[in-house]
DNA sequence: CTGTGTGCAAACACTTTGCAGGTGT
DNA sequence: ACACCTGCAAAGTGTTTGCACACAG
């Protein structure tokens, strides 16, 4: 899929940000933060632009929130992983992030238990947090 | 367990804030934030110090981090819940987060699943946090 | 042309660091 | 007395808001 049909898609008018920003997170599958975009996009586009464009993709359903116990916000491109069965929108897979080198994925192999909770509480998102060391980090040492 | 005691047994010297910080944690049972503190103690005690003490805490293993997604780090103190039959230390209970109060809580009654992850992650560590409204939230409506 | 997106400036919120002086043991 | 704790000042980092101009449709 390319990024300009993408954002069509989406009901989204096609800026050179918007593109970039796709297209980056396209050749890079996994969560992405905008201090991670600043790095790279920041001589073309302004940090705020940026942090908006995130906020508008995640509202218009394209990437998912990932949180990873950083302390930074990053997002993911929604996949199949992210459309079941039935065509319900969901994002609850499990993230792993490396304590190595600071990447974050998403797990699509694992499904999120549904975990069962004491009597009164009424959960309504679930999120799976798992750190430790990434493939690729293990594969160096 | 009074908090005096409970500081000497981590061989922790005993401070006005590390006792009210304390004191203030065994009042309130759930996870609880530097901003949280500084709002009840800023008039006795500096931004920095609160800080400080729960890194102090954390570290001599009073109290465990909460992650909850709410890009605040949370504390919440450790209790028997966080050390099990074989006197392993372990902070891996699910955490519960009200959107309505914002309340965070550790709910010692579920354990944390170990999932299994694809060949070549190495787990180090999981955390489960579950979003939605809590007990007294419901409650009240 | 019109509504939306962008850049810039500024503010905000959480957290960390360095250092001098004060305090628990 | 000595190590450690605290307060103050400052800076670092991630994020949001307001406003005027630019641009996609």
């Amino acid at each position: 899929m390319e990024s300009r049909e993408l954002l069509k898609q989406h009901d989204l008018r096609l800026t050179d940000c918007r593109v970039a920003v796709l297209d980056f997170m396209m050749e890079h599958p996994r969560a992405i933060s905008q201090p991670e975009l600043e790095l790279q996009l920041s001589d073309r586009f302004d940090r705020v632009t940026l942090y908006r464009t995130l906020s508008t993709f995640n509202e218009k359903g394209l990437i998912h929130e990932v949180p990873d116990n950083s302390g930074i916000m990053k997002f993911a491109l929604c996949g199949d992983a992210c459309t079941t069965q039935d065509h319900h929108h969901h994002h609850e897979h499990v993230h792993f992030r490396c304590n190595r080198c600071q990447t974050t994925v998403c797990i699509n192999e694992v499904d999120v238990p549904r975990l069962a909770l004491p009597e009164g509480f009424e959960p309504l998102k679930f999120s799976f947090v798992i750190e430790g060391i990434c493939r690729d980090c293990q594969a160096l040492s």
